[in-house]
DNA sequence: AATGCGGGGAT
DNA sequence: ATCCCAGCATT
């Protein structure tokens, strides 16, 4: 099977593989300066920028002349500058420390600034023909899938499955090849949405397609970043013997309330406050005449978080709903939510037209 | 383990 | 709008 991984995905990638200028030469200079233009970077946006960056300087010693001003000038508009400004540094290290030659022990290139593990086992395999597995985006894709890594690739044991499944795989006789075949069928074939399954040389064992994974893999344990907003509405509480009720605003589609004021409310990225807010006149009325203590609320929520959730947190469910005290008080109770297990009386416009509580 | 750093393409 | 891209350095 490790074979088999390698010697199928070597076959596909002879084939199906991109003639793109960083791969007709070894030369570590310029697999260095491919590398670090394609971090986080798309091939078809890093590509003129290659051709420009070794049309200005074809080698170390000429980047090494370079003014910082020149690098970052051309490399306006790729993003991520202090990959620039890193090249600039390095290059003139490598003039003053290694005499101008690329080093090749893979601790040394990984020692160099804007290299971390990915882009110094890339050189070390692609332009020295070492053994090192370069692990990006697209190898964590594949192998998770291949192989189903079910644990987030970006996390501890995640990235260490990951790990040792790519020493596992690597063709020790052309490892610069293997890696660059590895990320060439994550760009092409195992893509991260819709990935050509129907056609892919692994259809009959690849983990993720026979468990119906492709979707969910790789795993990622980072959240996305939650954004906090508000939602707003207004609750009314009056006293009835010893109850206290409490009547909130109708939900509408969209996270939109409307009911009890003039404009329909809708989620805002800061509170609201009641100041802002015009009471429809029956209920300008209400609270004149004190029937009605009456609030506006913003409630911090994180977008995910349901209507239902945030009121039942906001109340902490301490309120039963007295049936019998609202017929009494020919309220017209129209609908009933449960939450919980405890149900909650919504006011409609329905009671905003009986000026009788 | 989490963040900041960027611009662009795909969905 | 959100995710992701041939990641790295810093905290």
């Amino acid at each position: 099977m490790a074979l088999d991984f390698a010697k199928h995905l070597m076959q596909w990638y002879n084939t199906n593989k991109r003639h793109l200028p960083w791969r007709l030469t070894n030369d570590p200079y310029a697999v260095w300066v491919s590398e670090i233009i394609l971090q986080q970077t798309r091939v078809d946006q890093g590509m003129v920028y290659y051709q420009r960056f070794m049309k200005a300087w074809p080698n170390v010693s000429a980047l090494a002349k370079a003014s910082e001003d020149d690098v970052l000038k051309l490399w306006q508009g790729l993003g991520y500058y202090s990959r620039a400004r890193n090249m600039h540094a390095t290059a003139k290290l490598i003039v003053q420390n290694f005499n101008g030659s690329f080093p090749s022990d893979y601790n040394t290139i990984k020692s160099l600034k804007g290299i971390g593990s990915y882009t110094a086992a890339a050189i070390a395999s692609i332009a020295f023909g070492q053994t090192f597995p370069a692990v990006d985006g697209n190898v964590q894709r594949v192998l998770s899938r291949v192989f189903g890594v079910l644990e987030a690739v970006d996390g501890k044991t995640g990235k260490k499955q990951i790990d040792d499944l790519s020493w596992q795989h690597i063709d020790n006789e052309d490892p610069g090849n293997y890696n660059q075949a590895v990320m060439e069928f994550g760009a092409l074939q195992c893509l991260p949405a819709n990935p050509q399954c129907g056609q892919c040389i692994f259809r009959e064992s690849c983990y993720a397609l026979l468990n119906g994974l492709t979707a969910s893999l790789p795993r990622k344990q980072k959240k996305p970043t939650q954004k906090i907003r508000y939602f707003n509405y207004i609750w009314m509480r009056w006293q009835s013997g010893n109850q206290s009720w409490v009547a909130l605003d109708k939900r509408l589609h969209n996270d939109i309330w409307k009911g009890l004021y003039e404009f329909p409310m809708i989620e805002t990225e800061k509170p609201v406050h009641f100041d802002e807010i015009t009471l429809l006149p029956a209920f300008q009325q209400l609270v004149q005449n004190n029937r009605f203590n009456i609030r506006a609320q913003s409630a911090p929520v994180t977008h995910q978080l349901t209507h239902q959730k945030i009121i039942a947190k906001f109340f902490h469910l301490n309120f039963e709903t007295p049936l019998d005290l609202m017929k009494e008080n020919k309220l017209s109770l129209i609908n009933q939510s449960e939450i919980g297990n405890y149900p909650i009386p919504r006011l409609i416009d329905r009671y905003l037209q009986q000026n009788e509580f």
